[in-house]
RNA sequence: GCGGCGGUGGCGAAAUGGCAAACGCGAUGGAUUCAAAAUCCAUUGCCCGCAAGGGCUUGUGGGUUCGACUCCCACCCGCCGCACCA
């Protein structure tokens, strides 16, 4: 062989790994396990299995692969399972689309992605590989949901969902972009309909409290602080005498219930029909909610659309001073948000003004103050900071924030409100009319109502069918001898759920099961879950910022709740990767640009795929996808290659541990040294989150190094030593990044598997020289670089400086009025 | 509007408050070759200069400091998330 053959190379590693199971961890009690070791859990988030892995994923995989093996190295038990996110709805598609089996088609997705994933050498666990769609795994969803049930935390209830009357089905909300749907690009309806929720809701504090004990992005953290959105505030009872109801309203400023001037329910709000019978707005207010809700949510929320309403005919009394207002009917209220009803304050707050200027309606000032840079309209008006209150009885000249809980107190002793506390998060509505999902195991029976099925009976499984086409309920309902059962608790005829669950609930548990994987009588055994949990490391994309991590975090709490489970929070560390582009675009076949992995591999081999990822930026950021650069990748694991040919041949393979060679001003000194820090420099980026590319590129300077040298070192033992040991080096600390290329070289060079090598150690020694370069600035200025010696003294560093002549000419004829010394660093004269 | 992140060569980028532009791509020149590919060597932020050398440069403007890409203040621009959220 005389040409880095990548195909070759890895065919035999892959080999090797492959027989030897050499990436298998055995559980705490089983055979091999080492009780020495510390444990470490890295995982990469499963990938939906659809057509062929892209280059998104070969990223994702490389960056956790690498950690992976940077762990191991380091003395750590690495426990790195793969498993498939396989139940979800373009297999449904195309199951619509082609009639072929959504299991069929998903199958041999999972089995080009295992494929592929083999092909790349990744390190993982496959003893321990899981999917989602098999009953062996699904068993387990269908179990934790009856768990969630049992404890209320799975409920039915009616709600508003999304409904496309053109594929007659309910879509998920990630599947409405902009009010129209995904598919078929129409609008989308809202329908009431009784649906399966997951009390997520009930976690929001803990959600929201416990971000804060884990090591996890900023920006994700923000994320989910935005999607929980939790506000305090107080809820305030109005009551419209008219008819006879109580309206609680949500407010965060109950300072400013003075100013309140009108009142306004949503459009969907279920008392508006009730509250315009008999009064001449009648007609009005019915035309008004049928033509509100034919709006969509971007339309309706758009900043620059007026607001629009109509009044109801009828009034209701402010609690705090008994006034008689105004009620209206606007969407600009949203039913879902608070109580779907408002106290209008238009002095203080925008929206509330907007409306009232549209419709002249009284703004009354409560709060004295002027934002600096709103318009004089109205004398400042609307106002929205803090300030003395005033027009507000018995509060006049407070300060707002200061009588903020007394009013609240003051309306909890009437009778008329209370501090509360409201969010933004919803229940995770679970219910998905769909076939290629996990069968919800729960039966209807016309006695004993909604029956979970009993433990013994799971799993629920999947019936075949012949049409996959939505009919306004799930195809699951065309099964009908599966559908039609008996009831586990009275034995008489009941229909089975035919709803299936959405796949986030799968995706929202699996790093349990990896770690008992085979588990035929539990989901998992609490001793080995106890062992490995939580996920030390976490990789994914940001798209999952939200659902996903926030499910998974909302199961891991409901089931240590349960007693299920150890920990708080399932992943310790998280790290999200960017997204590859290609040509500045987000890749999809629809634009033809996507660039596929295998490709990729076959051309450059995985070892140049793998390493050109981590090169190309931070892999925290995105990147865009160019073949010259993956080129260049490939040079330089070409050069890294030839040099290992060419030094095994010109050296003989005696003491390759160099050690005392290191002396200053040799060649071989110099090569070690260069080896030493790159070993130093590799072993901090990996630490510090991630610095893989500035990693590679210190492996390149080490390579550039030994050819720059090599020629002068033949000939002589301790110079043919250090070029074995730096190409050794190479190899050793490239091999997280390519781990077929890090061994082949690796063994040509000493004789041993790179892998069962503890990672290399940088001698302090011989990072440290006893020479350096002495930056020397005028008025901090470069003007010259100076040899000196590392432990010259401060006087001997600025006499040093002083005498060279370039910076001779910087201070001739002036007064140096200070001398700033940095030792090993720098000299700066400060002149007048 | 609120929140988060960012702005450095032709491009991707690098720099514990201490030599701005490491490493890679691209480009230019050279060696090798019948020729090409591959490889190797050199140059490559901008401006003035034959050169030695000098000046300028990290979105803009200020500040702190002997010294600022880095810290502080104000602004401009871009990306991402949320958004008539009461």
């Amino acid at each position: 062989m005389d040409r880095y053959d990548p195909s070759e190379i890895e065919a035999r590693w892959r080999g090797v790994w492959e027989e030897e199971h050499t990436w298998e961890v055995p559980n705490p009690g089983q055979p091999g396990f080492d009780d020495s070791a510390p444990k470490c859990y890295v995982l990469e988030m499963l990938p939906y299995p659809s057509g062929d892995p892209h280059v998104g994923h070969l990223k994702n995989y490389a960056i956790g692969d690498a950690m992976a093996h940077y762990r191991r190295r380091n003395g750590f038990q690495v426990v790195h399972p793969m498993g498939f996110d396989a139940f979800g709805l373009p297999a449904e598609n195309n199951a619509i689309k082609t009639g072929e089996p959504p299991r069929v088609a998903t199958e041999r997705s999972i089995e080009a992605y295992r494929k592929a994933f083999h092909r790349l050498g990744l390190s993982f666990d496959w003893a321990r590989e899981l999917s989602t769609h098999e009953p062996s795994y699904y068993r387990w969803t269908q179990w934790i949901f009856l768990q969630l049930l049992e404890r209320g935390l799975a409920y039915r209830a009616e709600a508003l969902v999304h409904w496309c009357p053109v594929d007659q089905t309910v879509l998920a909300n990630e599947q409405v972009i902009d009010g129209h749907c995904e598919r078929c690009g129409n609008l989308v309806e809202a329908r009431q309909l009784e649906q399966w929720f997951f009390r997520i809701t009930d976690y929001a504090d803990r959600l929201l409290d416990d971000l804060d004990t884990i090591d996890w992005p900023e920006h994700v953290k923000t994320m989910q602080r935005n999607w929980i959105g939790r506000s305090h505030g107080a809820e305030v009872v109005f009551r419209c005498e008219d008819v006879g109801i109580d309206f609680p309203v949500f407010t965060t400023r109950p300072d400013t219930l003075f100013g309140a001037t009108f009142f306004v329910l949503a459009p969907e709000h279920p008392d508006v029909e009730r509250l315009a019978a008999g009064t001449e707005h009648e007609a009005a207010v019915r035309d008004y909610v049928n033509e509100a809700t034919r709006w969509t949510p971007e339309e309706r929320g758009s900043e620059e659309r007026q607001k629009t309403g109509v009044p109801l005919g009828r009034t209701i009394t402010n609690p705090v001073n008994g006034e008689q207002i105004p009620m209206f009917v606007a969407d600009y209220v949203l039913m879902e948000y608070g109580t779907g009803a408002i106290m209008a304050v238009p002095g203080h707050d925008k929206r509330d003004y907007d409306f009232a200027r549209a419709f002249d309606l009284p703004i009354r000032r409560v709060i004295a103050g002027t934002d600096p840079d709103e318009s004089q309209d109205d004398e400042g008006l609307p106002y929205s900071g803090d300030g003395q209150m005033v027009n507000s009885g018995r509060f006049d000249g407070k300060q707002n924030r200061e009588a903020y809980d007394e009013i609240v107190a003051w309306l909890e002793s009437e009778g008329r409100g209370k501090p509360t506390v409201h969010y933004r998060l919803r229940d995770w509505l679970v219910s998905r009319q769909r076939y290629w999902g996990c069968p919800i195991p729960v039966v209807y029976c016309e006695t004993d109502g909604i029956v979970p099925l009993p433990e013994d009976q799971l799993p629920v499984l999947l019936p075949e069918v012949d049409d996959y086409a939505p009919k306004g309920q799930s195809p699951l309902a065309a099964a009908t001898d599966w559908v039609e059962t008996e009831c586990p608790r009275c034995g008489g005829p009941a229909l089975r759920e035919t709803d299936t669950m959405d796949t986030f609930v799968d995706s929202s548990w699996y790093f349990l099961r990896y770690l008992d994987a085979h588990n035929d009588h539990a989901a998992w055994d609490r001793a080995a879950v106890d062992y490995w949990m939580p996920v030390d490391q976490y990789i994914g994309g940001v798209e999952h910022a939200i659902l996903h991590l926030m499910y998974a975090r909302f199961f891991t709490k409901a089931l240590a709740d349960m007693g299920h489970l150890g920990v708080q929070e399932p992943f310790g560390r998280l790290f999200t990767q960017g997204m590859i582009t290609r040509d500045g675009a987000k890749m999809s076949s629809s634009k033809g640009n996507v660039v596929s992995a295998a490709e990729t591999v076959e051309r450059y081999g995985a070892d140049t795929a793998r390493t050109y990822v981590c090169f190309m930026g931070p892999p925290a950021g995105g990147g865009d996808w160019t073949d010259e650069s993956v080129e260049g990748v490939h040079r330089f694991l070409t050069r890294l290659w030839r040099l290992k040919e060419e030094v095994a041949e010109c050296t003989s393979a005696g003491e390759s541990e160099a050690s005392a060679a290191g002396a200053t001003g040799t060649p071989a000194g110099a090569l070690l040294r260069k080896a030493h820090w790159a070993i130093d420099k590799v072993t901090r980026d990996i630490e510090r989150d991630f610095g893989f590319n500035t990693a590679i590129a210190a492996v390149m300077e080490l390579v550039n190094e030994a050819y720059r040298v090599k020629d002068d070192l033949y000939g002589d033992a301790a110079g043919e030593s250090a070029l074995r040991f730096a190409t050794a080096t190479a190899a050793s600390i490239l091999f997280p990044f390519a781990p077929h290329l890090g061994c082949d070289v690796y063994e040509a060079m000493t004789g041993r598997r790179v892998w069962e090598d503890p990672w290399p150690k940088a001698d302090p020694e011989l990072l440290a020289s006893d020479i350096f370069t002495l930056v020397v600035q005028v008025n901090g200025k470069r003007r010259a670089g100076v040899e000196a010696p590392a432990d010259a003294s401060r006087e001997e560093l600025v006499e040093l400086a002083r005498a060279n002549a370039a910076v001779q000419r910087h201070i001739d004829g002036k007064e140096v009025v200070k001398e700033v010394v940095v030792p090993g660093k720098l000299v700066n004269l400060v002149v007048r």
